[in-house]
DNA sequence: TGTGACATGTAATATGTTACATGATTGA
DNA sequence: TCAATCATGTAACATATTACATGTCACA
């Protein structure tokens, strides 16, 4: 293999992955806080890609410590219940600079979609599998639809510019994968047995 | 932590993680196969998901021989050229299995997209590098959609019905984003300044 | 005969998940 | 006081990546 195509890496010492550059983003946003309100951000957020899982986030807090991109302060009920964490100058810059361009490729590139990667071997179902198929991605995706506009009704009163924008842009993919759902389904109703 | 909330797993023994379906897709799709040439299609797919390495190939393409879901028979260029593999039919319920509905939530979910991931921390730049950001994210995005339309109509010779319906889905996907950012690119101009 | 592409793998490494362990706090 | 929840971690595990180690084949 040419065993190049599409590294991702090696990651140069001053570079952040996405969840590290996240966690930075977010100890910017609330300012200093404990890990554990980091790992609440992320289990909360309706974005299912990452669980904000004590095993990914005690040891990555520690790391960006080590890095010199975050340093502790006292928790405010007591020095013996852990630490809160700030970003330093450098943890800011680093942020700055995993945050703006330039993007790497794989960042502006299609995003992944479960569906249409599935979507891809439905040949593999019956006719009527894959009306099913189709039948179920449509009714789950709307019901998420909905579900994403209530909880960004739910928290427009805390949210800022930003939050809202985001939402909007979730909410136009999910919309465009809609419409796509559609004229899968009116193409394959044209000709539903062939292959 | 509720220690819940999005769990992934445990893999019940039967199910299949997003990689292994693919592979099992591939075997599908190309009928007796090699590692190397399920290798071939990651590493040529204009998704940069998967790189389609080495390291992650070969052990599960191991893995599903032993599942009994591959089983090998002999590479067309003489058997010390390593084997070909090909669907059993436990492999061919499983893959359909996982293929069909009923889907996991975070299929459904919101694709993840690293530039909108990047924007709910927009406001850590200065409103010149807000308008960087979202100058670049649009060239490079009209950049990446020219590049899949070229390579769509590159394929559109050997692709099959499915392969076309995903590359509209991917535009569509793309062309979501880039509407987004250009209503994004709007709201901010309105108040470049505000927080 | 040697150079580069093709092909098959393994090893070291990194990262994230689940599951578990532990202690403090709260409240019925 | 006992259970549930909050909070902080660690351990075992799985999986994917990069980088390396080989061997074969075409062909100049």
């Amino acid at each position: 293999m040419p065993d190049d195509p599409k590294r991702r890496g090696p990651t140069r010492a001053a570079e952040l992955t996405e969840l590290e550059g996240c966690v930075l983003g977010v100890v910017w946003d609330q300012g200093p806080c404990t890990a554990y309100s980091i790992r609440r951000v992320f289990a909360s957020s309706p974005s299912p890609h990452w669980t904000g899982s004590a095993g990914a986030i005690y040891p990555l807090v520690r790391r960006l410590r080590t890095r010199g991109l975050l340093e502790s302060g006292d928790h405010p009920a007591g020095p013996d219940r852990g630490q809160t964490c700030r970003l330093t100058p450098r943890g800011r810059r680093a942020l700055r600079s995993w945050l703006a361009p330039p993007f790497p490729d794989w960042a502006v590139g299609v995003p992944v979609d479960p569906l249409r990667t599935r979507l891809r071997f439905l040949a593999a179902l019956s006719p009527a599998g894959r009306a099913r198929f189709l039948g179920e991605a449509e009714r789950k995706l709307r019901e998420h639809i909905a579900e994403v506009r209530r909880d960004y009704r739910r928290r427009l009163a805390e949210s800022d510019r930003f939050d809202w924008l985001m939402a909007r842009g979730a909410l136009r993919m999910l919309r465009a994968r809609l419409d796509w759902l559609r004229e899968v389904s009116l193409e394959l109703k044209k000709d539903p047995n062939h292959r």
